[in-house]
DNA sequence: AGCTCATGGCGAG
DNA sequence: TCGCCCTGAGCTG
């Protein structure tokens, strides 16, 4: 679920749901007892995502920041609050509504200058309309490191995951083992505008879609999939399987501790594109 | 009951 | 590059 939409959605809910009234602030499972306790009763003044990171801001320079990692959930729900289940870290709530965290990577009360310092971090984010991709460019261009490690790589681009790595890689026809520094800028600029058209999508449905209308299995004349994992992709989590567009079996191999995947065909080499 | 895996990231070596 | 942290779901026995 945590690519940089779902934190964004996250922003948006929490902020509907609590921002500028008093909120409470508790850790049924304790471990962000304490910290909840100084903020508790405070009016929460606003919620704002930056790549994968969550602030919820508070008067007096206090705000809660939230990573939600691999695993973590942050489920808002109106009406009165059920007993917790499970190991809720961190719960919100007002009259209307309750949100509880479980699972989270970070949940800590930190300052507006330790928010500054963890954002400064961050390469432009798809999502953010401020977001000046040149930065990011000015990393690729001048890398030897595969595009697939760039493209996941937060300082590079914030936000992105390993579901819009695979995918947008795919959309574009990049094996994601090529060099940074053998793209072109229009095959960068591309990957750009596609991220943020896909991510700006990802915030309005809540799911990652990216096949094209043209490619869904019943324009392809094929049987419809059974293989999803929430969205429709081409080679997320497809191992083996047909690639939607040219049949090919869907490779995969681990990079940096994270899974790859890509269609030989659809995707072929820099090397052998220079060769063939 | 115990294992494995997951859309992430950190610090040690 | 590895191991570890966070939690829960979906297996296997």
């Amino acid at each position: 679920m945590p690519e940089g939409h779902t934190l964004r959605r996250l922003a948006n809910d929490l902020s509907a749901a609590f921002a500028g009234g008093p909120v409470r602030v508790s850790s049924p499972q304790g471990r962000f007892a304490a910290d909840a306790a100084l903020v508790d009763g405070q009016p929460m003044l606003g919620v704002v995502s930056s790549g994968k990171h969550l602030y919820i801001e508070f008067a007096g320079d206090r705000f809660i920041h939230v990573h939600l990692g691999l695993i973590g959930k942050f489920d808002v729900q109106d009406g009165p609050p059920a007993a917790p289940v499970g190991e809720v870290r961190l719960r919100l709530q007002n009259e209307r509504a309750y949100a509880d965290l479980r699972g989270a990577t970070a949940c800590e009360l930190v300052t507006g200058e330790q928010r500054t310092l963890v954002l400064g971090r961050l390469g432009p984010d798809p999502l953010d309309p401020e977001a000046d991709p040149a930065r990011a460019w000015e990393r690729i261009r001048r890398s030897r490191a595969p595009i697939g490690a760039l493209v996941l790589d937060q300082a590079v681009f914030a936000g992105v995951g390993n579901v819009y790595r695979a995918e947008v890689l795919f959309r574009h026809r990049i094996h994601p083992l090529r060099p940074g520094r053998t793209l072109r800028v229009g095959q960068f600029r591309a990957i750009w505008e596609d991220l943020v058209e896909l991510m700006h999508e990802g915030v309005r449905t809540g799911r990652i879609d990216t096949v094209r209308p043209e490619h869904t299995p019943e324009a392809m004349g094929r049987p419809p999939r059974e293989d999803q994992h929430g969205g429709e992709v081409y080679v997320y989590r497809r191992t083996g399987q047909p690639c939607l567009v040219c049949g090919t079996r869907v490779r995969t191999q681990v990079l940096m501790g994270r899974n790859l995947f890509w269609c030989p065909r659809c995707q072929p080499t820099f090397r052998s594109r220079a060769v063939g």
